[in-house]
DNA sequence: TTGAAAGCGCTAACAA
DNA sequence: TTGTTAGCGCTTTCAA
């Protein structure tokens, strides 16, 4: 096993004390030029590694960041917003670790606890469905570590936050959806635990009301489960007494499979019915019929999320800095799931 | 900002020693019960939770285990293996960090360096396409920290890998296609610097040759880009001379993109030609028409290659456990983008 | 500009 | 079974 060298050694070989090394490598002001260029050259030679755990525990303060999301298979979403993420992180000296909650509460505190506990220099959180309780975000940030939300919010605990217009996404969508001609919209929401299930939701309904429909028949069908039963779900939609013409699904992926069940039973779309997502996974292009969507920025939303922590982490006065609520715009993405071939 | 207690607290107020709290916590076989009890219920009143940084530190060795994958979005395969990985790391006390290499040898070898620094108790790394040095992994072992290959792995260095039997595999889907009796193979290969490439490769045209197929005209494209331009590569493929009736592709999303062009020239398929896919995102279930693949487990390859890690980091006589080289079944299977209706 | 010394919070001999 | 002591490798006063 090859020697781990410490700052230690290069000291005793350059006859100087540790305290000149540590200051050296940090490149500490303080330090003459010549030494730092001796100290630098024996670093080099010895293949000097600092050790970022006791640096860390002397310091008080890591360069991690850790990230909990809900799930990152079958999100897209998700992948992009951590590759923004680790861009920004990466640039200014930060590692991230990233956990998976699974959906699941107990998961999610158990996560953040661990993270806590490794002494994170800040957290970035997208809430799982079940979480309606926030004990483990206070605890983290009583021990002044900082925490930002992307994506999934809640305004039920002061933190900064980075999300998408999901309520104008659904509003636009619902919109086309009444342009293109259709008539009796439904929508598959998510579980309305979720901020961003209720944004598209109220997106959807007031867009049926400003176009005077009557929300009340609106069928809505609450797919409490993200993965939802496609299957059931296009029954239900079929079994309505006044089967709907066009459905907007919360999820790219349920719009997935929703097609494929409505194909599976000879129905034409968007003919006999159209379908729309929400999210702009760019599986949505290379299916058949192309899906429409609504796009969200979410490299951009990891990339904003990841500065706004990194500056609160490193702000030395976090009470003036506040907090943040932005929200990034959303664009509908119309293609031919709900855009009739002869239609316009 | 919340008091942050540590074991010197717990000693004073139980008049006890710091090392009789740290064994207590740690639940030592030398404690009594009665001070344990007191130990945890101080604890736990105080809401105590060990620093990390500083119990590595002392004790020279973390729970911290370092994944290294080429990218996670579009790769569901990662997707899967990472929650095998992060379920058994949990298991054990691990603690999981994540980081994507982009498919660049370099930013793997600033992950790992970055990694091992870290003072990670073993690496997890499915190799980048560029990789073709591996000097950073050496390093890792040199300072005494496992390494173990997952999916992508490579015979160039002495380390445990846990594939897929990525080459009967892709001689199975390849021979399918045969016996469906399509007679003129094309294959859409990755870059040949990766080992499942080559033998994907390999499997398809050894399937070729034990059908008795002439080799040499079998039509090969490689995609040295994984994000292949779908629409160059199937231009060639038409532009045959003796234009194939099937093609292999070497990763779902491929054969989802060639599907996509095909059909938008008006292909039918699988009739005017086949398309196999591989890799068994779930994905290839829900898309119109289903696509053939070849079934990875996934999972197992997480939980498989955690586990090893785990017992070589924990091992103390790393010599005599040695390496292992698992190789996990593959299983093809067919749908309808390569079974026609009628053709049995 | 440099060094000495103390200490971050924990673990791990060694003694008692 | 418990306590004492000495670090782990670094940062950070404080003095020189």
């Amino acid at each position: 096993m090859a020697k781990v060298y410490t700052i230690h050694d290069i000291a005793i070989r350059l006859n100087i004390s540790k305290s000149t090394v540590s200051r050296a490598l940090r490149n500490h002001p303080d330090v003459s030029k010549d030494t730092k260029a001796a100290v630098f050259e024996m670093a080099e030679k010895l293949n000097y590694q600092k050790n970022i755990l006791a640096s860390n525990l002397a310091s008080k303060s890591t360069n991690l960041i850790g990230v909990v999301i809900p799930e990152i298979a079958r999100q897209h979403f998700f992948a992009q917003a951590l590759s923004g993420i680790q861009k920004v992180a990466k640039e200014k000296g930060y590692i991230v670790m990233v956990c998976q909650s699974n959906e699941e509460l107990q998961e999610e505190i158990n996560q953040v606890r661990a993270l806590v506990n490794s002494r994170v220099a800040g957290l970035l959180i997208s809430l799982s469905k079940e979480t309606d309780t926030f004990g483990h975000l206070q605890e983290a940030l009583d021990r002044d570590i900082p925490v930002v939300l992307f994506d999934r919010g809640t305004d039920q605990i002061e933190v900064s936050q980075v999300t998408v217009d999901d309520y104008k996404g659904a509003f636009d969508i619902t919109n086309h959806l009444i342009h293109e001609g259709y008539d009796n919209l439904a929508h598959l929401s998510g579980p309305m635990s979720l901020s961003i299930s209720q944004k598209r939701y109220q997106g959807f309904i007031d867009a049926l009301k400003s176009s005077g429909k009557n929300t009340a028949e609106a069928i809505v069908y609450q797919c409490d489960n993200l993965s939802l039963d496609a299957c059931e779900a296009v029954d239900r939609l079929l079994s309505q007494k006044k089967k709907p013409d066009a459905v907007f699904c919360m999820s790219d992926y349920m719009a997935i499979q929703v097609i494929k069940h409505l194909k599976d039973r000879g129905i034409k779309i968007p003919e006999d019915m159209a379908v729309a997502g929400f999210a702009g996974d760019p599986i949505t292009e290379l299916m058949d019929p192309q899906i429409s969507t609504v796009e969200q920025p979410a490299y951009d939303i990891g990339v904003q999320a990841a500065k706004r922590l990194i500056m609160e982490a490193e702000s030395d006065d976090r009470e003036t800095l506040g907090f943040i609520n932005r929200v990034l715009p959303t664009a509908i993405i119309p293609r031919s799931s709900t855009v009739k071939k002869h239609s316009n």
